[in-house]
DNA sequence: GCTCCTTTGAAGCTG
DNA sequence: CAGCTTCAAAGGAGC
């Protein structure tokens, strides 16, 4: 199951499964879903914006804002002309990249996969974080990984770094100033820096935090924490156990998109300052002055803790939400997807779109960028099919 | 703008 | 191997 490779048959239209977290039915709802429709034929004649300039970006002499990611011409900006593509933001997919929905943009490499500027009329596209999603005409994703269903169709990804040198790529921004000079090393350090994935306990106050913060908003985020380490412990074992498996989950798909990464890496990244703080045995409180009112109120509070119980009725959805890596349906006739990748561009292949042999310049365009990804994917990486289901892809690296 | 606070758990380090 | 340290998340507070 969490092999890395994508047992379709098992999956659930509608659900990732084959990415543990990977879909979030409760996000789904967040998804402004008439507000995104896709073209079920190319659009003719749209003209991509130009790539804004750095300074368009993020304004002068600032470093770009981190999402930003200038050298990627969005399908924002490609086809924003139909199709309200360019309603879709990060705050609407509600993508919480999972186990590294926290992560910093910069740990989903979509920067190196630039998306060619002079395609006018390529086929429809999402992103997410500037990801490019679109879709292959059947047969095309024989050669990449599925990363799970949505939808009832196979959401592949492509893994970044496997479009040609002949891809055009975004013009280079200005790096002579010394300030953006710094922008860049700093950017470039954040894109090394790989976060831990998050334990039981992280997952479980991500996804309580909301409604601690509602029960008890006199209270600072270090109390809040305090609530929900004691409902944390309150927890039952089966409760409990739900997290335990999806921090399993994070771990495991960390290690598949992060081979050979330790925490030792961090050790030091976020170095705290030399501790005020007494020694550990007598650094918590035993009362809170104020907190302890709160925190007797809220583990007392029958309607508190029923609201938490509740909570848990809805934590299968949830639960699989908070690995999301970023997954967006649309509505059932548009059929549209995203996915996000922390080591992959993404790419959904579907047979929906036949890409138009009228829009024959500019698609054959678009599409010998993604035939020679594929190809160039197929014949440099160690692709494994599985003989078990030939939908099966793993790439390895 | 950086660090602390505060929780639990996982992993690395140290003796 | 036990014990300690660091860092994952979060955002307000303090320096």
């Amino acid at each position: 199951m969490y092999s890395g490779q994508c047992h379709v048959g098992t999956m659930q239209p509608g659900h990732l499964h084959c990415q543990p977290g990977a879909y979030s039915q409760y996000r789904l709802y967040q998804w402004p879903v008439s507000s995104v429709p896709i073209p079920m034929s190319h659009p003719a004649g749209l003209q991509p914006e130009p790539v804004p300039s750095h300074s368009e970006v993020g304004g002068s002499g600032r470093c770009p804002p981190q999402r930003a990611a200038p050298s990627v011409l969005t399908a924002t900006s490609m086809y924003s002309g139909q199709g309200h593509v360019g309603t879709m933001q990060p705050g609407h997919l509600h993508c919480q990249p999972g186990a590294y929905s926290q992560y910093r943009p910069y740990q989903w490499p979509v920067s190196r996969v630039p998306i060619p500027v002079s395609h006018p009329a390529a086929p429809p596209a999402h992103t997410y974080n500037n990801a490019p999603m679109v879709r292959l005409p059947e047969g095309f994703h024989q050669n990449l990984q599925c990363v799970g269903i949505i939808n009832g169709e196979p959401v592949f990804t492509l893994p970044a770094g496997v479009f040609p040198p002949s891809v055009p790529a975004a013009p280079q921004l200005n790096t002579s100033n010394s300030q953006e000079k710094k922008c860049e090393s700093e950017q470039e350090d954040d894109r090394l820096y790989i976060k831990r994935p998050p334990n039981a306990f992280m997952l479980y106050i991500k996804e309580h935090r909301p409604h601690v913060e509602e029960d008890v908003k006199m209270m600072g985020n270090g109390a809040v924490n305090m609530v929900l380490g004691q409902r944390w412990k309150s927890l039952s074992a089966e409760e409990r156990a739900v997290y335990y498996q999806q921090a399993q989950r994070e771990k495991e798909l960390h290690a598949q998109q992060h081979p050979g990464w330790s925490v030792r890496q961090n050790y030091g990244k976020k170095r705290k300052r030399e501790s005020k703080r007494a020694p550990k045995a007598s650094k918590r409180p035993s009362v809170l002055p104020v907190a302890s009112t709160s925190l007797a109120a809220v583990t007392e509070d029958s309607t508190s803790r029923a609201a938490v119980t509740e909570d848990s009725t809805s934590m299968a959805a949830v639960t699989e939400d908070s690995t999301s890596r970023a997954a967006v349906t649309e509505d059932s006739t548009s059929r549209g997807a995203v996915t996000e990748d922390s080591s992959c561009s993404s790419v959904y292949v579907s047979d929906i779109y036949h890409l138009p042999q009228e829009n024959s310049v500019s698609s054959a365009s678009w599409l010998h960028v993604l035939l020679t990804a594929v190809t160039s994917l197929s014949s440099s990486a160690g692709l494994t099919q599985s003989p078990a289901d030939e939908r099966i892809w793993s790439y390895t690296k």
